[in-house]
DNA sequence: ATGTATACAATTGCATACAATATAAGGCTG
DNA sequence: CAGCCTTATATTGTATGCAATTGTATACAT
């Protein structure tokens, strides 16, 4: 069976216009495809047979697989075949261990440094987040606040490069699989978490926002461990 | 002028043996080039020239490119054209203050979770450079046990995601231009702060490695600031 | 003299074609 | 029948060519 390229190019010329660039359209497709699990982790992609899919010829295609190459999304084989990244059992520690220093420093230099807009701006989309939570909106509505949230944090840090490193950990977290907004427990206890953040960064309190924030990520490593746990695939694939 | 790129060429061979793909060959010779100060930033890069010179076609160059696009080491201008990235003066703060946080966090973790072979290596390191200092080498032999140093850190921190954001900021960093090794007055200061780094490390307290690397990381922007102040090559390029 | 429009040159973006290499299958030999 | 070598096929790596866009220079008008 084949993807549904066309629903993923729709999203991104709606997202980003379309005018981007064969590349860059391709690369955003690539990430969709593997963030809506289309193509799982450890897929060989073919070049000739991607190209032939999605419409556009190899070389914008090879453009972007070198992007993402970049980014630790997708890796070569051995014999120079590619496939998405597949990632070990100690790399889950490693990527939530970066992501609690990164949020951590985030929480704090928002905090400390964010101008008013942007504490209301944080504080607007925690409220938000509530509301979709009480109207039981579906894991992905929440992922979506969720993610607007953690961005609007990594904005007020006015630090680039911590923003972009940590947009980076959120695109190869894809690869770990579904959210944690599957787990219905969890959803109330990210938004306590999330409380506890936004009030350290709104009352200005440094050290409070990052050691919330570092707690928030403590529990996000037990809640994807339970996931996975839950998934057992085994490892026999 | 022209850039002698063979010269380049032969050290990423002689470095990387020479069985690498086009693509990344050229991006290692960029790398270099950039390092080496023989393109500064703001320098316009065509595509067509540069493939002349190097002996590529330009599919391999623009993958090469597209690779560093992403690591943001060269961005692309108004018009498409391509151009190695110019930072602000703000992000050389934004860049230490990354800096300071993840060689902080490397420290820590390399102070408690390293092996006893990974603590006498990084001790070795700085026994070399002490005497590297004392023989009165050259700053370039200076930067490169710098980095060995630094480097063996990362790895004793065996966070691979840790690893790869630090050596991301590495290479962001000869944006900069020279290295503080270039002040006679800092080298012996660095030789102190690596000092009490590894003193930290071999003694396993994870609290003071992860403090003297911050120290250490505080005094390179006052260093870097220095140098800054000293090109004053003023605003008008 | 300055601002603007138009034509031309230069450069990037994309596609196709070719070369090299890896994978897989089939036949041959021990 | 098993193992290995040979060959055919599939896939990646590289080169070239064309189209579209952008930068630049010159001429004209205000």
């Amino acid at each position: 069976m084949s993807i549904d390229w066309a629903k993923h190019s729709r999203a991104v010329n709606q997202r980003y216009g379309d005018s981007l660039s064969a590349t860059r359209h391709i690369r955003h497709v690539l990430l969709a495809a593997i963030t809506a699990g289309d193509i799982m982790p450890g897929t060989r992609l073919k070049e000739t047979e991607l190209g032939k899919q999605l419409g556009f010829s190899r070389t914008p295609l090879r453009e972007a697989i070198a992007a993402l190459k970049a980014e630790g999304i997708i890796e070569t084989g051995e014999g120079g075949s590619l496939q998405v990244r597949v990632l070990a059992y100690r790399d889950i520690h490693a990527l939530y261990e970066m992501r609690a220093t990164l949020e951590g420093m985030a929480a704090r230099l928002a905090a400390t440094g964010a101008s008013p807009a942007e504490k209301l701006f944080i504080n607007e989309i925690r409220i938000n987040e509530t509301q979709l939570i009480n109207s039981q909106a579906s894991a992905a509505a929440l992922a979506q606040i969720n993610s607007k949230f953690h961005h609007g944090i990594y904005l007020a840090s006015h630090n680039g490069f911590l923003t972009e490193a940590l947009d980076r950990l959120s695109r190869t977290m894809v690869l770990l699989g579904p959210t944690a907004y599957s787990l219905p427990a969890r959803i109330q206890e990210i938004a306590l978490e999330h409380d506890s953040i936004n009030e350290a960064i709104q009352a200005g309190h440094g050290d409070d926002a990052e050691a919330a924030a570092k707690r928030h990520l403590r529990n996000a490593v037990k809640a994807r461990l339970q996931i996975i746990a839950g998934q057992q695939r085994g490892s026999l694939d």
